[in-house]
RNA sequence: GAGAGCGUAGCUCAGCCGGUAGAGCAACUGACUUUUAAUCAGUAGGUCCUGGGUUCGAAUCCCAGCGUUCUCACCA
């Protein structure tokens, strides 16, 4: 409805006479969207090549730039124009334009996209400026640019229209090519360490290496349901049993089908990787040296500020068994508890509130969560986890509830999950078996056996380190952005079309 | 899924113990013409999210719906 309004309300005067002036410009120059034009230089390399040039000094140098005009004052005499690398100032006068030239300022609103070619000079208040000699139209605008002081300021209209967001503010454009920046970055390191990256599909007859609903669809040749990946995992230790690589990495969607919030959008960015030969503990190691890698990328410390916290990425991680953490927030050493019913006894007795069924693992994952996932601000890895609830991760030597396996915590977040892979046939299959059964238990009644990842590591799967990193959540820390949405491009909206 | 908040001009926001809507920016007209959020004078622009109710009278109070944000739950 909302969005009924602004439609009726871009049809009135402002468009409107930009429409005139469109028409206008067709009649007089002919093509005003024109499909070749030359910059000579970005803003950014023209403020380069003339950061030394003094203040009130023109050169004889003739640049050709472009850009998007932001602002306007003395009745166009002074513009100032953005591309994606910076801004510069244009400057019209009858002294030094040509006719030709000012007569296009009448036809120029903010927000239209143009081409300068003039002589390059600092005005004396020190701003780098083209005297125009010739202007050109290269976009013409239909709709009005954001409130210029405050850009747009409206939650739901920069999750939107994301392109004003982005054009009117200047921390949510760095936000997102730092965002590149850090995939890329993520791409570089693992490259580095020698990593192979492969593709695995996201289209899925059957779905798996995670716990979450997928989201369902079907294909019309095959005649299939079909499922939007919730991991990659399966496929990429069928790719560890080719012998492709013995490091191979993914960096691609999830799509799960639950709740959205300020951290969970319905698709998201997971890397996982596999190394051959490596255990959770090369893992750990390596989650610190891609976290250095990326801070450091991004602002060239190791030291992040985010929120009114400064997070530490400098490596090694703190480093604590779950059973630990947990003894020491609660006092309850879940080591000397023998049976389930013990465990659930104890959790009540320190005031939790435990479902009947629950497992030993379960009562110590529950009270982790609720006592010390929240303290886990600096970066750190709790290590050992239940294997109640972890199917694919080798046990603890010595420990056989216990398994080989951490999670990276940062201001409270899960941002990496990591195991010694589970590569021994009938184990992993007894394990699968049993999450199967559960799976089905809840009501999920789409949940299928893997067989075609159980006969992979029929084969033989190599013993392995895998690794899981949210990357959407490591963007947020290393941005400072208090949503998944402030990093996401286009993130999921309820359709509005009414 | 539950709770709380928000929805007023293209944008950013006032107005809300009920009396019929305002500012700044953007737009338009004009003045000025070496400005930096340019300045000055003027003009235009509103189904105050939608529907219902209370009332002589509703942007304002009540109910429902829609959208959205946050918190919590599932989860990464």
């Amino acid at each position: 409805m909302t969005e009924q309004k602004t439609e009726t309300a871009l049809s009135s005067d402002a468009t409107e006479v930009r429409r005139q002036k469109l028409a206008l410009l067709r009649d007089k120059i002919g093509d005003v969207y024109p499909a070749h034009f030359h910059r000579t230089m970005t803003n950014a390399e023209l403020a380069e090549k003339y950061e030394s040039l003094e203040a009130d000094v023109e050169t004889t140098d003739i640049v050709t730039v472009a850009g998007r005009v932001y602002s306007s004052r003395n009745s166009g005499m002074f513009m100032d124009i953005r591309d994606a690398s910076g801004k510069v100032q244009i400057f019209s006068h009858k002294d030094t334009t040509p006719e030709a030239a000012r007569d296009m300022l009448s036809m120029i609103d903010i927000g239209d996209i143009i081409g300068v070619t003039g002589v390059v000079r600092r005005t004396k208040r020190g701003e780098l400026t083209i005297n125009a000699h010739e202007i050109t139209m290269l976009t013409k605008s239909l709709l009005p640019m954001p409130e210029k002081w405050h850009g747009v300021s409206d939650i739901e209209l920069r999750y939107r229209k994301r392109h004003l967001d982005i054009l009117s503010n200047d921390e949510s454009k760095l936000r997102f090519q730092q965002r590149s920046k850090i995939v890329s970055g993520f791409r570089r390191f693992l490259e580095s360490e020698g990593f192979l990256e492969v593709e695995t599909p996201m289209l899925q007859t059957v779905y798996g290496g995670a716990t979450a609903d997928p989201f369902k669809t079907f294909h019309n040749t095959l005649k299939m349901d079909m499922y939007l990946r919730i991991a990659p995992e399966l496929f990429l230790k069928r790719t560890l049993v080719s012998g492709l690589s013995d490091k191979v990495f993914e960096i691609n969607r999830n799509f799960r089908n639950e709740g959205v919030s300020t951290r969970h959008n319905p698709e998201f960015t997971m890397m996982e990787c596999y190394w051959a030969y490596a255990d959770y503990e090369d893992m750990m190691a390596l989650v610190e040296r891609l976290f250095e890698n990326l801070a450091t990328t991004i602002h060239g410390t190791t030291d992040v500020v985010f929120g009114d916290k400064t997070l530490s990425f400098k490596g090694p991680f703190k480093r604590v068994p779950m059973p630990d953490a947990v003894k020491e927030a609660t006092g309850i050493d879940f080591l000397a508890i023998k049976t389930d019913e013990e465990a659930r006894a104890a959790a009540k007795a320190a005031g939790f509130e435990v479902e009947k069924d629950w497992t030993w693992g379960e009562c110590l994952a529950f009270i982790f969560e609720e006592k010390v996932e929240g303290t886990l601000i600096q970066p750190s890895h709790v290590t050992h986890f239940p294997k109640d609830i972890s199917p694919f991760a080798k046990e603890v030597p010595g420990e056989p509830r216990l398994v080989e396996r951490f999670e990276t915590y940062c201001n409270a977040w899960e941002v990496g999950n990591a195991f010694s892979e589970l590569n021994d046939p009938e184990e992993q299959r007894r394990r699968m078996e049993e999450q199967l059964e559960q799976a089905h238990a809840r009501g999920e009644k789409d949940k299928q056996l893997d067989d075609e990842f159980l006969d992979a590591i029929d084969q033989g799967m190599p013993p392995a380190g895998g690794l899981g990193i949210g990357v959407d959540r490591l963007i947020m820390l290393l941005t400072n952005a208090p949503s998944i949405r402030d990093v996401i491009l286009f993130p999921a909206r309820r359709n509005k079309a009414d």
